[in-house]
DNA sequence: TTAGCGATGCTGTACGAAACCTGCCTCAGA
DNA sequence: TCTGAGGCAGGTTTCGTACAGCATCGCTAA
């Protein structure tokens, strides 16, 4: 599978609609026509996070087996398909960003777009300028996280 | 089948009826004609819980199983059944919502479609805000519930 | 090494279609 | 006869699509 890569910067326009980088649509390949999901990360950045549709799909099947009678099982439910937005892509390669996500992420008249490899973030300038800093913090703290190979690949890798 | 996502609101008339955003009615396709079951979410959200008609047999068929002699299993139906009202859409894709649910939702002049896939909720626009900012909390605090993925996949995987 | 050219990607505008909202009309029941 | 619910039709707004211009990047040739 692609990986979404690198940061770039574009226009939102009046309507809220701006242009996701070429790099990515061309990660994104055959998944392209069925678009992306979009919706606030659970951890609380202040940033629009992007999936590929297929993900959606997954996390729904997860979230389906989740018991309805438990308000901790649907308050998760609630943040991770409550809060997300299904777009697709027009004939120049933009998507809509939906009013709620723009007012959550200070979203204005621009965007930037920052890949995480199967996943990627859509940030408002001055709000993914701070959150570089505080990440630098955290990350140094927890660099040793890496360095325990391990424990920890025998649960992740594939 | 298509899912319910993403986000929309609507306005409410003075009869109480309101039109159910085009993409999800797109969604119920065939199961357009027999409506849509809402009801009071049983963990206590103050929203109301939409569902295809499909889904509402589903459910009678586990309560129909269930022991008539028993108080708890008649509030368990009474819950699951007795509250819920069966509207169907007029030829502009609109239903007229119930004074009972939306006094109990809070909902008057507008009301905020919450996609949730094989389910939706209708949401008064500041409950909706407040139960956004409560569950993201509780989700954090429980998202290793999807971290099971040993017993979860057990059961569910195909 | 640099200038020129072409291709690709991004942005803005315009138009058509669909969706949504409002008000009016009709019918049924009290 | 009055009231309320449901159905119908018009107007407005929003959304999606198409088209066109501009900028940028990379390649090629001088």
């Amino acid at each position: 599978m692609a990986l979404f890569l690198s940061r770039s910067v574009h226009k939102v326009d009046k309507k809220g609609r701006v242009s996701v980088p070429s790099g990515f649509r061309a990660a994104l390949g055959d998944e392209l026509v069925q678009g992306l999901g979009l919706n606030m990360p659970i951890v609380g950045f202040a940033c629009i996070e992007a999936l590929p549709f297929s993900k959606i799909e997954e996390r729904m099947n997860v979230l389906d087996s989740l018991p309805v009678d438990e308000a901790e099982a649907m308050s998760l439910a609630h943040q991770m398909l409550g809060t997300l937005a299904h777009v697709t892509f027009d004939g120049e390669g933009r998507i809509v960003l939906p009013d709620y996500l723009m007012e959550y992420s200070g979203i204005r008249d621009s965007a930037t777009f920052v890949g995480l490899g199967r996943t990627f973030q859509i940030w408002e300038a001055e709000a993914l300028a701070a959150h570089d800093v505080s990440t630098r913090t955290i990350a140094r703290d927890n660099i040793k996280l890496l360095r325990k190979p391990t424990s920890a690949q025998a649960e992740g890798e594939t």
